[in-house]
DNA sequence: AGGCCTCGAGTTCA
DNA sequence: CTCGAGGCCT
């Protein structure tokens, strides 16, 4: 185990990067990291800083210094950014200080919120004079920023000129479109340029182009969410007094504005705001990473006025972090049920999107020579489909001086055969060299019992061990010979439990003959293959019986896969394991009778959590319907089925211009026939 | 031979 | 979800 270097240097260490970082973002327009990876680092500081220091952060500096290119101007109005709250508590915290301060100045505390997306851009302020745009200039720190006019004007949704020929000074935000920001990385990748880290970079970077016709040629949009300074001249429009009117005034003007801009009554409708935008978070045509909430009543918002650093009237409520840093703690190897060994990192636990992650996959030794993750590296972290943690990359700087490349160990205690593992030539996974140790056979029983093959709800990884250890089971076979007895004497057992875990057993005690024979765990087979064998020989003497190239010349089956299931067949071992659960289980014939040939010849892919079916449910309507199921979207894919929070296969569809339809559309359709 | 398209296997947390 | 690899088509 590597010796950690005291903290101290690590606080030294992220000063330096955190400084370097922070300049990297504010003054080139080119982070090397995320924003959340880049926050992350900081929250660390900051409580390093808290511990070793008292407090007193350098992390609280704001903003960063102005690169020279541009004409330099002082705004007319300073330009704060609001504070950051991350939970219910600190928004209310928040809410109730404006509540104290209204009440310490007399005020009848009554007000209303408004709720918009915050979205993933950079703040623009417009000057317009009678009408007519005069000038655009980027926020930089508040008090100067540059004169980035030439730019704003490529912007297709922003007006030269004005519906009303008034003076005003409003700010918005300009971002890339995801859609447009992908185009241009990839536009980039190809002509070997650097790609932009993120749509706001591609947005900052494009607007201090120096050549307004590069700016031109990338798409910028635009909303106006804000006014800071009002003069009607002559035209008798009235001053806005809510940050409704606001928009109103704004939208009138002519400038673009966004649609979810949402008055609300109190939090509790904030709240629902902020649940609702964050699940439709990646549905948005832009990025949006928090929702802003102020306060309506302009009156109010100018009795609250500001802190040292932000306005007290407004807040940035952050959505759920997807990327975080943490350290890689160790990294442990992982034997699965066909020996295949799989490295997983243990990471100090870091909360992500409202999950605590302890533990990520690194998939193979190549993987983790593409990142080099080493124990004590600090890394960023993801979840990849909002579910499961994906480790991005190392952070250099960070990691530790004695840090040793990551050697793939030749041994894994616990595999059979002095624990030898071996890489096969030509494949990317380490398997243990002896097939049959205890815990492969372990892993196999977990298999047996899961989801995946005969289901048996109840039963599940605790329990086998329990089973093993009080050498109750041996074989897979041996769970259908357990007796209600044999559970009371497991820990934690009583009559009740018992009754229930021999009912799960009954109940699988019935299978299709694909189920069984994907319980038998033979390599390369899983639900798919072993339904085309189902189908196609139709009982399980046939399967026995068939030859190599009886196999093959199924559609699906090659020489690889036909090869590995007779050879499972020939062995004598799993001829007695066969005639074993033949005894217990009745394979039940496949009598599923098409309903319709709506889908016939198509291919379906399902996403998200429809409201009639199950998983299983939907797959099984769409094959009695005579369509196939699919795990991944591709030109062929007939149409994708997105029920609520779908997964990044909406995403993969859109890209691939295949059509994404509804659970009530999908009803329709089968239901015409 | 090369390029999709699919499937299998392993994986995370509440 | 991601990665690797088998299978099929061109």
């Amino acid at each position: 185990m590597a010796k950690k270097p005291p903290s101290s240097d690590r606080l030294a260490q992220l000063r330096a990067l955190v400084s370097y970082h922070r300049e990297k973002y504010h003054r080139d327009d080119s982070p090397e990291i995320s924003d959340e990876a880049y926050d992350s680092l900081v929250a660390e500081l900051a409580s390093l800083e808290e511990k070793f220091e008292g407090g007193r952060s350098t992390a609280d500096v704001v903003g960063g210094s102005v690169r020279e290119a541009f004409a330099k101007v002082t705004h007319e109005v300073e330009q704060w950014s609001f504070d950051n709250v991350f939970d219910e508590e600190e928004l209310s915290e928040w809410s109730n200080r404006a509540v104290r301060i209204l009440r310490e100045a007399d005020m009848v505390p009554m007000f209303t919120y408004v709720a918009e997306h915050k979205i993933d851009g950079l703040k623009l302020v417009l000057t317009y004079r009678a009408g007519r745009l005069i000038q655009a200039v980027t926020r930089g720190d508040g008090v100067v920023g540059e004169d980035v006019t030439h730019t704003a004007k490529t912007i297709a949704s922003l007006p030269y000129v004005l519906t009303k020929p008034v003076d005003v000074i409003c700010v918005g935000e300009v971002y890339i479109a995801k859609a447009d920001f992908e185009q241009i990385n990839e536009e980039r990748k190809e002509q070997g340029e650097l790609v932009f880290a993120n749509p706001r970079n591609a947005a900052a970077g494009t607007l201090r182009q120096l050549d307004a016709s590069v700016a031109a040629s990338r798409n910028l949009s635009f909303f106006a969410y804000d006014i800071d300074k009002f003069d009607p001249k002559n035209t008798n429009t009235k001053a806005p007094e809510t940050q409704m009117e606001e928009h109103e005034l704004l939208r009138h003007l002519g400038l673009p504005t966004n649609e979810c801009v949402t008055p609300c009554v109190d939090l509790k409708a904030v709240q629902v705001c902020y649940d609702a935008w964050n699940k439709a978070r990646d549905t948005y045509p832009y990025e949006i990473d928090g929702v802003v909430v102020k306060i309506n009543e302009v009156s109010v918002q100018r009795i609250l006025g500001y802190t040292a650093k932000a306005p007290r009237f407004g807040i940035a409520y952050k959505l759920p972090a997807v990327q975080a840093t943490t350290v890689v703690e160790a990294i442990d190897l992982q034997i699965g049920r066909t020996g295949v060994v799989t490295p997983v990192a243990h990471l100090r636990p870091v909360r992500i999107a409202g999950s605590t992650v302890a533990r990520a996959t690194l998939h193979n030794e190549d993987q983790i020579k593409r990142l080099d993750v080493r124990v004590g590296d600090t890394v960023i972290l993801q979840k990849a489909g909002d579910v499961i943690p994906e480790v991005v990359s190392v952070v250099l700087p960070l990691r530790p001086h004695d840090a040793k490349p990551y050697v793939f160990p030749q041994v894994v205690p616990g595999c059979g055969g002095d624990g030898l593992i071996e890489r096969i030539p030509g494949e990317a996974a380490y398997r243990c060299v002896v097939l049959d140790s205890p815990l492969i056979r372990r892993q196999r029983l977990y298999y047996f019992v899961s989801k995946a093959a005969l289901n048996i709800d109840g039963v599940g990884p605790k329990i086998i061990d329990a089973l093993l250890e009080h050498e109750l089971i041996a074989s897979p076979a041996d769970i259908f010979t357990l007796a209600k007895e044999d559970f009371l004497t497991l820990p934690g057992f009583k009559d009740k439990s018992a009754e229930n875990a021999i009912a799960a057993i009954d109940a699988a005690r019935t299978q299709p003959l694909y189920r069984f024979l994907v319980a038998l765990g033979i390599d390369q087979v899983g639900e798919e293959t072993a339904r085309l064998l189902a189908v196609t020989f139709g009982s399980l003497e046939a399967i026995k019986r068939a030859s190599v190239a009886d196999m093959v010349a199924i559609h699906g089956v090659g020489e690889v896969v036909a090869e590995t299931v007779y050879g499972w067949f020939q062995k004598p071992e799993n001829q007695a394991l066969v005639t074993e659960l033949e005894s217990h289980i009745l394979i039940a014939n496949e009598t599923v009778k098409a309903a319709s040939t709506a889908l016939l010849g198509q291919s379906v892919v399902v996403t998200g959590t429809l409201v009639n079916f199950s998983r299983d449910g939907i797959k099984e309507e769409i094959r009695r319907h005579g369509g196939s199921v699919s795990s991944s979207v591709s030109k062929k894919t007939t149409f994708v089925l997105a029920g609520s929070e779908p997964g990044s296969k909406v995403a993969d569809a859109r890209k691939l211009g295949v059509p994404i339809i509804d659970e009530e559309t999908f009803l329709v359709r089968i239901a015409q026939g």
